[in-house]
RNA sequence: CGGGGCGUGGCUCAGCUGGUAGAGCGCUCGCUUCGGGUGCGAGAGAUCGUGGGUUCAAAUCCCACCGCCCCGACCA
């Protein structure tokens, strides 16, 4: 492609409300525009690295018998009824009403469609294992869009399903497809790690998420060196061995003023205390049941953990009148301490039925908490003596100091951009949307499904954030938009612009595409352009060079350039295309 | 949804103690220059987010709305 008639067009400064690095550059590069909050227009260059990351994608689950379809991007209400996801999605999915007034929405995802097209034209379990896969636009109507394509509303997404006759064929593919992602991850030349992830809504038994990891990743994982890896919205820790307490050192408990102080940053300061030493009281709601949690003070609460721990569907943070009815004060000043007895029977709310403590609170000695009465704290709270939960449990989002569930090492943290997720969906939609086979007893069963997606616009955005530098992109050869930037210095001469000719020819013939920079420019655009765009390699025609029969190569992400002689360039464009897998 | 900020050529921004719009970059033309955003000259390009109000006069002051961004909450 000559650049002179490609509509590149690069910017030197990136538009101010670009928020990181990566959309900076991809901005300033001409590889995308905004036209609404969270939504993004292509541009050749940009759209050529998605096609890039697509071929890589298709090319690997093609290679695991995956079949491409495509589904429709507005999607009947009534499916999603069938499902109970209409409701449940909330304001999220974006809703749209035809001039009948039927009523759709704008795909977020694709669970009810695949599996309505499966359960009509599958009934047999000898037509599975079934894995269909699409590219598909998604629109999720994010409250606040952010960081570019990183955290768009409407995004390229490839979701995959598969449909499977037994549990144990859901989890052999369920392996395979994990095998296929970590392929087309190194693939595209990134640094990434799978981790453990919670199923959230989408539902299902395990899942993975594959992080590229970056400092700037929204997500927070935690590793080990054994091998552990997960979200910290997943990820379990071990219990800290157990400290007993000198019987001399425990202190009577004592009520302490501490007038509008809700927060356990505000009481321990006021009380010169580490927030280790506070137990943090919390009110949810599980199916409806008002349940009491406590975390130690420097810990924040996972619901995720809760709400498995309690086996239950639902659970919400409790409003404030639960916590009026209950503990009889404000959100800030409640605490375990004889709890159950302290409980008004209000009219709309339900008895205290639960109080779950997390492990971590076993070493707190003297500890402080709400006094369940205004403005009010209590110090000197010792387990057994003062308060006792129902039950202990691992509830906290696992932090700085946490020890790994596997190995009881101490777990590091890391930050992430989910660039795909795993999950094993079980029955969960075959279920409710009746997709069901006739299994090899003549017995009517529901199809166990797996699904699987990977962000196709956020993976641009994460190998940018990880191929950068002060000047510009750099591309792992296998998605760059082209492989070669081919610059030529004095464009009007004639010499020089035959064997660039002769150097863009080459590069096709080896299969490779070149971005060939003719345009009448002063050589330092040439380069800054060339630097921006950040094309994995360069080759600069001019006559300087070209006295000695000769060009220059340079990587992008290498400072020293070399001298190639142009009768050898057909033989140095083979090595490498080698390097590209 | 709560708090804060911003909307002025394509981009970055100035003008905002009211008097009818400016710069740099980009773009066009000419000359110049030719290995890291060359220099000079000439030009094109703006309903100053929208609507209303105050005023002899509004980009500038007031009100409403719309859009965008940041922090938080929410969600995943």
């Amino acid at each position: 492609m000559k650049l002179s008639k490609y509509f590149l067009p690069t910017l030197r400064e990136a538009p101010q409300d670009a928020d990181n690095v990566s959309v900076k550059l991809m901005f300033r590069a001409g590889m995308i525009r905004k036209l609404a909050s969270g939504i993004y227009e292509w541009l050749p260059l940009g759209l050529r690295v998605l096609q890039k990351i697509e071929n890589i994608v298709r090319d690997e689950l093609n290679r695991v018998d995956g079949q491409e379809v495509r589904l429709p991007v507005i999607q009947p209400k009534e499916l999603w009824m069938e499902t109970g996801r209409w409701q449940v999605y909330g304001k999220e999915l974006l809703r749209i009403t035809d001039r009948k007034d039927s009523e759709f929405c704008f795909a977020p995802t694709a669970e009810e469609v695949i599996t309505n097209m499966v359960r009509r034209d599958v009934s047999s379990w000898r037509q599975l294992p079934l894995l269909l896969y699409q590219f598909g636009l998604k629109f999720r109507d994010e409250i606040r869009p952010r960081f570019g394509v990183m955290r768009s509303r409407e995004f390229l997404m490839k979701d995959g399903y598969s449909f499977h006759a037994t549990e144990e064929d859901a989890q052999k593919w369920y392996g395979i497809l994990y095998g296929a992602y970590e392929r087309i991850f190194t693939r595209c030349g990134l640094t990434f790690k799978p981790v453990e992830a919670d199923s959230g809504p989408i539902g299902g038994d395990q899942s993975h998420e594959f992080m590229v990891i970056a400092d700037t990743g929204e997500a927070e994982i935690a590793l080990c060196e054994c091998g552990y890896a997960a979200n910290t919205e997943k990820a379990e820790v071990s219990e800290a061995p157990a400290r007993t307490a000198d019987p001399s050192k425990l202190n009577a408990m004592a009520d302490v003023a501490t007038p509008g102080l809700y927060t356990v940053e505000d009481v321990a300061k006021f009380l010169k205390m580490n927030k280790k030493q506070f137990i943090k009281t919390l009110f949810f709601l599980a199916d409806g049941q008002p349940v009491m949690a406590l975390v130690r003070g420097d810990h924040e609460l996972n619901e995720n953990k809760l709400r498995r721990f309690l086996g239950v569907k639902d659970l919400e943070k409790a409003p404030q009148h639960i916590y009026e009815a209950i503990a009889g004060c404000p959100a800030g000043f409640a605490g375990p301490v004889s709890i159950k007895t302290r409980y008004v029977a209000g009219k709309d709310t339900l008895p205290l039925t639960k109080v779950i403590a997390d492990n971590a609170l076993k070493n707190v000695f003297n500890g402080v908490s709400g006094a369940n009465k205004n403005d009010t704290h209590t110090t000197g709270i010792n387990l057994g003596r003062d308060y006792t939960p129902d039950a202990f449990a691992d509830i906290h989002v696992a932090a700085e100091s946490d020890l790994c569930p596997k190995c009881a090492n101490p777990l590091v943290f890391k930050r992430g951009i989910e660039v795909g997720q795993t999950f094993k969906l079980g029955t969960k939609y075959s279920k409710s949307l009746k997709c069901n086979i006739l299994d090899e007893h003549q017995k009517e069963v529901p199809m166990v499904m797996g699904c699987y997606g990977i962000g196709v616009t956020r993976t641009v955005a994460a190998a940018i954030e990880q191929g950068h530098d002060d000047w510009g992109i750099i591309w792992p050869p296998a998605i760059a938009p082209f492989e070669f930037s081919l610059v030529s210095i004095e464009s009007e001469d004639q010499a020089v612009l035959d064997a660039s000719a002769q150097v863009y020819a080459a590069i096709q013939t080896a299969g490779m595409d070149a971005l060939w920079d003719e345009r009448n420019e002063r050589p330092g655009v040439k380069f800054k352009d060339a630097d921006l765009i950040g094309l994995p390699w360069r080759i600069v025609v001019s006559s300087k060079t070209l006295k000695d029969g000769e060009c220059e190569f340079k990587r992008r992400a290498s400072k020293d350039a070399a001298r190639w002689k142009l009768a050898e360039v057909p033989a140095r464009l083979k090595e490498l295309k080698a390097e590209i897998k």
